[in-house]
RNA sequence: GGACCUGUAGUUUAGUGGUUAUAACGCUGCCCUUACAAGGCGGAGGUCGCCGGUUCGAAUCCGGUCGGGUCCACCA
């Protein structure tokens, strides 16, 4: 063993060991209790960056716990790629356009540049020490994936739980395709709050005030609250429209507030969902006025062909000019936005596929609660979110890239064609259905859409857990016990997650979610598109993985945690301590063969904190509150151990013919101390544990690796409550006398005279007395009279040689 | 506007009713002590955001208030 560990060596040694063991490799045939972890696949659109390695490492101190206690855990390995990051990753390295491009052979390209990136993709996580298995992962735009995505899909369709509805979607019309309501997003946006005026059919004036003048020529009919005095001789009237003189009729209605605005709304096709909902309830005829990429049509007349932003200006500048914009206020409002590209959100009437959502938001919110979340109070956001759901799931993307929908359209009748189980995953553009339409026709014409990626990532358990495919896989490992994620995709990951589970087999998708908070930089969150990013395996370099690894175990699960490179030196300084400690430990167990005898009070002591800490990091770690584990481990660590323990024994050990108990009982729990911090910091900390572990202990308990070994076992014999108040006098008693002894500057090795000790607890000092006297160097132990108080019932006198 | 989270030493933080409020980093005095100077033993440093209430007792519970964050809503 030598004097130094070097973690730039000896991580990547045992990494190397690890997957040549294949240590993590699920085991199908164990009979052991399954834990599988429903593990969140990251895109793979560039590198793992310092936020991942902190949640990461987060969701891995349970996996490699729940390995130790004995489980036979399922941490499966996957990756996102069918979402927009991979395919502009892609289209940037191959300089491709995907649109230009057949569907399957961008899918086929995708699909090789993550078969190629996957050893240097992977290699941040594998170097932090995750312990999921990655030579088995999965990519969400692999055949199996797309299979199950598909399968999902046509399964909801048959229990008509998914519908295609011609109907106003949220819309971007930069990224020309259909939202769903979790990807929007707000933006604070300039804009201007305008009071126009339309006038009935008899002159009367009506002042409506809107931010969307561009919708004038979409309007179809006008709101006036019945209980309104102003406004109730309007009801029943007809409004001209300004500038596009067309008449519209004036309704009383509930929904308009007297409060809002001029307590007139105009209600446009489509300025929001209500404008829907009311155009459907007064059974009115749209005025569509938008193309799909954002354009004035021809029902705005001279308007047609400009941007929305152009026409607003046209037409403000248009009814200044008639003197029927009375007022034009400058605002900053929050807006709805496409989170991905922040273009404003717009409602247009398309055809598109939907899973239904709100008819149960019941069932989601029950299922939720059948759910542990951690923190508990991550579930009143999903609770939230789910009452504040205001469409049903849009699935359908008009992009090019993604998973197919797996669907066809009979070209004669119109009737919707499913493919056969088998023929999954198809292409419908490419592929043809295997049997004819139910008219006898065989011409269809194939769906050009694909999935939201939510679609395929809301299957993560079932794509894991071998949904459909394999019986005995799936209730082996289905329900996952674990979900790991970050609250912000608690109303997309999360959630649709539930969805689907509780839709295809009604189930929950997991026992339990684990929510990470974000990593932040300063005050704001780190991450990429903030620039404010830091790469961890820069750190891990620097101060080690574990290094690392015992940083990200401070922080609590759902806590936010500020960066410090700092911070990272604690770690570092726990390693050095653990392989000094361990030097020490090894160097005295040389002549020690596992014999349990000469135990005396302060073994007794020690033993009795052990096992309370066994007891209580065990507790913490199921209560996935790893953050207290760890800093109960390590206050017994750096504390009873090395620094009371350790220095009280030195002189048993060294000179054991002057305790009647000799040395064992020492090396014993010496022996036993060490294992069991090593052990409890294994999943925190696993490479400086591995190289200890293997420097003894492999061979003692024929264990090829400490993290397949067993975790420590509390012993309730072991607890000594008079042997723990014996030792924590002891220890009071040492501290008094090296603060003496620091106070006249004097080295801790300066010999005492005599020491003097004043206390009702006599008996309790006397068990210990003679490791007082080798820890504080003195000459002789004497009771009676003392005068400096060390606390309430001790007071102590110190004489020097 | 609503919901949830959050405010503790210079910094990052622990602590959800009970002596004198945690630890790390930083600062500082001393100590080469046969594991460790990347260490050890000490020290300084906090009116626990503010106000009020409940209680024998509040960082902790309740109400209010101010600041930070997140999500949602509104967008006439």
């Amino acid at each position: 063993m030598g004097d130094k560990y070097d973690f730039r060596q000896e991580e990547p040694k045992w990494l190397r060991f690890w997957e040549a063991q294949n240590l993590y490799k699920f085991d199908e045939k164990s009979k052991k209790k399954v834990y599988s972890i429903d593990t969140p696949p990251p895109y793979k659109s560039g590198h793992i960056h310092l936020g991942h390695a902190f949640s990461y490492s987060q969701q891995d101190f349970i996996a490699r716990f729940r390995r130790m206690r004995g489980f036979n855990v399922f941490y499966p390995w996957g990756t996102d790629d069918n979402g927009l990051p991979t395919e502009r990753f892609v289209e940037k390295k191959y300089n491709v356009k995907s649109a230009n491009m057949p569907r399957h052979d961008f899918i086929a390209l995708c699909k090789k540049t993550v078969d190629e990136m996957d050893e240097e993709f992977t290699f941040g996580w594998r170097r932090l020490g995750i312990s999921a298995y990655f030579k088995e992962s999965y990519s969400t735009i692999d055949d199996w994936c797309r299979k199950t995505s598909q399968r999902s899909f046509i399964n909801l369709v048959n229990k008509k739980l998914a519908y295609q509805l011609e109907a106003p979607t949220m819309w971007c019309v930069n990224c020309q395709t259909a939202l769903a309501q979790a990807e929007l997003e707000d933006k604070e946006l300039d804009s201007t709050f305008n009071d126009v005026q339309f006038e009935t059919e008899n002159k009367e004036k009506i002042i409506i005030a809107t931010t969307r003048p561009e919708l004038i020529p979409a309007c179809v009919c006008i709101y006036v609250h019945p209980d309104d005095a102003r406004y109730k001789k309007l009801v029943g009237e007809k409004a001209v429209v300004p500038l596009f003189k067309y008449k519209i009729p004036i309704f009383a209605d509930e929904s308009a507030d007297p409060e809002k605005g001029t307590g007139i709304l105009m209600i446009c096709s489509y300025g929001d969902k209500y404008d829907a909902e009311a155009i459907m309830k007064r059974k009115l005829e749209p005025r569509l006025v938008l193309t799909k990429d954002g354009k004035m049509n021809k029902l705005a007349g001279k308007y047609e062909g400009l941007k929305i932003k152009e026409a607003r200006n046209e037409i403000l500048n248009d009814l200044e000019a008639e003197g029927m914009l009375l007022k034009k206020k400058h605002i900053r409002h929050a807006v709805n936005v496409h989170e991905r590209c922040g273009t404003e959100i717009e409602f247009l009437t398309t055809k598109q596929w939907f899973i239904k959502l709100l008819e149960n938001k019941k069932k989601f919110i029950d299922a939720g609660r059948k759910i542990n979340w951690y923190p508990e109070f991550m579930r009143s956001r999903y609770e939230k979110w789910v009452e504040g759901l205001g469409w049903d799931w849009c699935i359908s993307r008009q992009r090019h890239y993604g998973v197919p929908i797996p669907v066809w359209y009979c070209k004669k009748c119109g009737e919707i064609k499913l493919p056969d189980d088998k023929q999954l995953p198809v292409d419908p553009k490419e592929d043809k259905p295997k049997t004819k339409c139910k008219c006898g026709s065989d011409d269809f014409e194939g769906e050009q859409d694909v999935f939201d990626t939510w679609a395929t990532s809301s299957l993560t358990p079932q794509i894991i857990s071998k949904w459909k495919e394999d019986d005995s896989f799936f209730r082996k490992t289905y329900p996952n016990d674990l979900r790991p994620q970050a609250h912000d995709i608690i109303r997309t990951w999360a959630f649709y997650t539930i969805v689907k589970s509780l839709y295809h087999d009604n189930s929950i998708p997991w026992k339990n979610i684990i929510v990470s908070g974000y990593l932040l930089a300063g005050k704001e969150k780190m991450s990429k598109s903030k620039g404010n990013v830091i790469d961890p395996l820069e750190t891990i370099n620097k101060y080690g993985s574990d290094a690392l690894r015992f940083w990200a175990s401070g922080a609590k699960l759902g806590g936010d945690l500020a960066y410090q490179e700092k911070d990272l030196i604690t770690g570092q300084k726990t390693v050095t301590k653990l392989w000094n400690a361990a030097r020490f430990a090894l160097m005295q167990l040389e002549d020690y063969n596992n014999e349990k005898e000469g135990i005396n009070e302060i073994d007794r002591w020690m033993l009795t904190k052990l096992n309370k800490l066994i007891k209580s990091a065990t507790d913490s770690f199921e209560a996935y509150e790893y953050a207290k584990a760890k800093a109960d481990i390590d206050y017994f660590f750096w504390h009873d151990l090395c620094d009371n323990y350790l220095e009280i024994i030195k002189d048993r050990i060294y000179n054991p013919q002057n305790y009647k108990e000799g040395k064992k009982g020492a090396q014993y729990v010496l022996h036993k101390s060490i294992l069991s911090v090593l052990k409890m910091f294994a999943p925190i900390m696993p490479y400086i544990t591995e190289e200890i572990y293997h420097l003894k202990y492999d061979k003692e308990e024929n264990c090829k690796s400490i993290h397949i070994s067993k975790w420590p076992e509390f012993d309730k014999k072991e607890i000594n409550e008079k042997s723990e108040k014996a030792g924590d006098l002891a220890v009071e008693i040492i501290s008094a006398v090296r603060k003496f002894k620091a106070e006249k500057n004097l080295s801790l090795k300066t010999e005492l005279k005599s020491l003097t000790i004043d206390t009702k607890d006599r008996e309790l000092v006397e068990m210990v007395s003679s490791d007082i006297k080798a820890a504080t160097r003195a000459q002789a132990i004497g009771f009676g009279k003392a005068e400096n108080e060390v606390s309430k019932d001790l007071r102590i006198n110190i004489e020097l040689a």
